[in-house]
Formats: C-alpha cells, sequence, structure tokens
DNA sequence: TGGTTGACGGTGG
DNA sequence: TCCACCGCCAACC
C-alpha cells in the first residue's frame, strides 16, 4: 500500500473495467487525469500484484495486447475467456468492446 | 537529487 | 502493413 494517488486512481479504473470490455493504457491514463501518462500505466499494471484489478483487461492502443515481455499471452487466453476474439495478437473487434469509461449497461453492443 | 527504465501513444516514412 | 523517432509520466537505483 501507500500508493501515490495517481496509482490509486488507476488501479480503481482498471477495476471499474466491465467483463468482456477492455481499455488502453493511454484510455486508463486519461481516466485516472495523465492522458500522457500510458507508460506510466504499464509500470503501474506490471508492479500490481492485486488480484481484484483486471489488468489483462489493458492492452495497447489499436487493439494490439501489449506486454511483450510476458504475460502476453496470459492476457489472451484471460480475454478469450470473457468472449473476446483476439487474432494476431490483436483484438479482432476492438472498437466494438472497448471501454471509455462510461457506464454502458449494454455489454454486447452491435456497433 | 539526478539519470535510466518501461506491459505506451502518435505521427512519419 | 511494418519500422523508426520523439514525447510523457511514474517507479527504481
Amino acid at each position: 500500500m501507500g500508493q501515490s494517488s495517481f496509482t490509486l486512481r488507476v488501479l480503481c479504473v482498471v477495476r471499474s473495467i466491465p467483463v468482456g470490455r477492455v481499455s488502453t493504457y493511454g484510455d486508463v491514463a486519461k481516466l485516472a487525469g495523465r492522458p500522457r501518462a500510458a507508460r506510466a500505466i504499464g509500470n503501474i499494471m506490471r508492479n500490481c500484484s492485486d488480484q481484484s484489478v483486471p489488468c489483462h483487461r489493458v492492452i495497447a492502443a489499436g487493439g494490439q495486447l501489449g506486454g511483450f515481455r510476458n504475460g502476453r499471452w496470459i492476457k489472451h487466453s484471460l480475454l478469450l475467456a470473457e468472449g473476446l476474439s483476439v487474432r494476431r495478437g490483436r483484438l479482432h473487434n476492438f472498437p466494438s468492446i472497448r471501454w471509455d469509461g462510461k457506464n454502458s449497461h449494454n455489454t454486447t453492443e452491435p456497433v
């Protein structure tokens, strides 16, 4: 504990991501109040060992999974378990399942 | 206190 | 479509 306010806010935002939805590092950073702190989000996620934080729902921009170092396939499996389609390391319907912070009760949105 | 690293974003070639 | 450069922010040494 004893994380910075920004870190706590980031964790809170990530925990707010609905099941079946994903968000990018940039989006989480923006929701946390630092639109330019996308890199910092990666560090926080990496350092985050909290099971209540679905870090696998946080991916890179363009629908890429990111995390080439580790957890890449972990995210892949977890995302597949949530009914998402991953194609060549990227979400097939990324724009459709992208979560912009708004409480969209309609999960399966047919675009 | 200062410099480097890293699960990134966006633009250009 | 893929690769390279620059910018931005927090954690670590």
